[in-house]
DNA sequence: CGATAATTTAATCAAACGATTAAAATATAT
DNA sequence: ATATATTTTAATCGTTTGATTAAATTATCG
């Protein structure tokens, strides 16, 4: 039997585990000590691994880029390519890139940190954000802006935005201010049925604001 | 000329510097040295006058939430007390709760750094969120859920919470991603007409939703 | 004025931090 | 089997942290 593992298992280790820690108490108050503790390697091993903390931090956003890059938004927007000109095109294209999100974060298949480490990076500048906008914000927010453009183009650049933080925000808080979410709904994760409550509840949102008024809309306002 | 600071002002000032600290770069970033240099006060000043950096924290949230006092969300609904069975005045209310939280936030009559500390809070248990749940998130949320139950009584729970986050997640994005969405719109600060644009799509979003269709949003779905 | 209380100052403390390294342990290749 | 490369370990380094305190300074009050 191996007593060492390899170098990629034992960088994956570190990362899990101070994905972990960054999850439950914020990146800045992750040690490096407690990483290694967590992973059961030794301190060393992360300067040996990855020159420094700062630098696995990066490794630990960039794990989270990476499984994003597995289903970009382009690749969900995609089969909408041809009918971006009929309402139920773009309510389609809206649509996806809201499932899409919300997949991403939620999916219990996945490490439950990657949720929690995502946003809360977006409240000081610095290197982790910059991979994080970059790499995941970024290409969202266009996909969005311009589709948003392509659907209503008298829109300008604040209002488009403004719409664009009707769409992610409440994601983002479900993400970012989980522990409160979850205690004030009272269970220890968002059900699948919650979660496509809230994919309904924003889509028909935004459907409304832009005037794509949806059959399921419909019959909600007869009510 | 007094060469010494009455207790109140040194207080004061302790909690302004502490609180534009945490503002630019989070209150886990802050230590007491760099607190006393940005007050220019003396270290010691901040065991003398509040016992410890925790305590000193407690009170930087206090005084965000003194203010919040001073329009309290039960005075901002009490206009439309007597016509809450009316969708008018079931819309009125909503506005005044929506309105009252982007004063609150974005008040450029007071200290920018209380709307960068309020929901930063949000992301980890502690103290300090016990206090800025209780005292300013939950009567909020507690005021809205009533509404909604009123506007119409089969929600859930779950569709009452959705609604609540749809209302308040933008705004609170704006607080706490402040640096990303300012760039994002290449200005220094909301404008005041911005805010209002955010305003007004919040509540023609929550409207339509709960079939309170106003007549701003006709005139919109008619274009 | 003189005495007491309140406040500020500068210095020191132990603890925790990230980084680094030489040596030990293991794996790999010849 | 031996030599070389890789990985882990334990210990130490200099800094920074929050807290504390005795002494100095200023305010207050009789």
């Amino acid at each position: 039997m191996k007593k060492y593992a390899s170098s990629e298992q034992t960088r994956l280790t570190l990362i899990n585990a101070a994905g972990e820690l960054a999850a439950e108490m914020g990146f800045s108050n992750v040690s490096t000590r407690a990483i290694a503790m967590r992973a059961k390697e030794n301190i060393g091993s992360i300067h040996y691994h990855f020159g420094g903390k700062e630098q696995l931090f990066e490794a630990v956003v960039k794990e989270v880029v990476k499984r994003g890059d597995t289903y970009p938004v382009s690749q969900a927007v995609e089969p909408f390519h041809n009918v971006l000109d009929t309402p139920a095109g773009q309510s389609g294209a809206l649509r996806a890139i809201v499932k899409r999100e919300i997949t991403l974060l939620f999916d219990p298949d996945y490490p439950p940190w990657h949720s929690r480490v995502v946003y809360q990076l977006m409240q000081q500048k610095g290197r982790l954000q910059d991979i994080m906008t970059r790499d995941l914000f970024t290409p969202i927010v266009d996909t969005i802006e311009s589709l948003l453009k392509r659907i209503d183009s008298s829109l300008d650049r604040e209002e488009t935005f403004l719409i664009i933080t009707q769409m992610i925000s409440p994601i983002a808080s479900h993400a970012d201010y989980m522990a409160y979410c979850l205690e004030h709904l009272g269970t220890d994760h968002y059900s699948a049925d919650y979660l496509q409550k809230m994919e309904d509840m924003i889509v028909q949102k935004v459907e409304l604001l832009l005037g794509l008024t949806s059959e399921k809309f419909k019959s909600t306002l007869e009510e």
